[in-house]
DNA sequence: ATCTTTCATCGTAATATTGCAATATAATAA
DNA sequence: TTATTATATTGCAATATTACGATGAAAGAT
């Protein structure tokens, strides 16, 4: 069906789903390493640095904003885009809970 | 096109975001949650437990043993899974790398 | 040997994602 | 005003994902 059943998850479990499928994309997880690095970038840029189309790079970033991951800035013609500190601090956090379980002894099982 | 063109990104950007894949479906975070509390479980479990039909919980529990996060061990007709504690620390270092990147001042743009 | 239990696999329908060409929009430059 | 530049949006084709019924396989129970 394509179409996953969020309704029967918990608010956290869609959380994290949704944090993590943006992180799902090589492109994605390029334009954020390029964004830590640089600081800021313009989305031509990024066309330039990661090699897809321009209207693919738009949309990549278009994603990232909505999670609110990145926010632009509008600079004449061209947007400038950054990390969005506060979000990202946020779903580190979110992340980790899930990521740093504690896991119990199961030897006596796998 | 559907097809994403993991050769034109670098084998840790591949990496990170395969994993981040397989935590982009709230039904393979439950699961994972579901193990961490009970330590390890049968598929008949985590289909009363999650509420998806017993075909669509082997397909997740299938992506999560791929990637390496879960192994199963035949007991009699049913199989024991669990988390994969070595893999799973060795994600959790790949991950942490990727989000905990230092963020500089960018205090200029947006 | 036959039934039961448990899980995997197959096949398929519905939806989502990825990527790009073409086009639209919006600000600046000439 | 008419380019030019930079990005977003639209539309579409190809592929991937999600979900489940039907079926298969394998071990244990009767």
């Amino acid at each position: 069906m394509g179409l996953t059943k969020s309704e029967i998850f918990t608010t956290e479990q869609n959380q994290i789903s949704s944090i993590a499928k943006v992180f799902g994309h090589p492109a994605r997880v390029a334009i954020l390493q390029y964004l830590f690095k640089i600081n800021s970038c313009i989305c031509g840029d990024l066309v330039e640095e990661i090699g897809l189309a321009q209207p693919t790079i738009s949309q990549h970033l278009k994603e990232l904003k909505n999670i609110g991951l990145i926010k632009g800035n509008i600079t004449g013609t061209s947007i400038c885009y950054c990390i969005d500190k506060d979000n990202w601090t946020e779903m580190k956090t979110t992340l980790s809970i899930f990521l740093n379980q504690d896991l119990n002894d199961n030897s006596n099982c796998c």
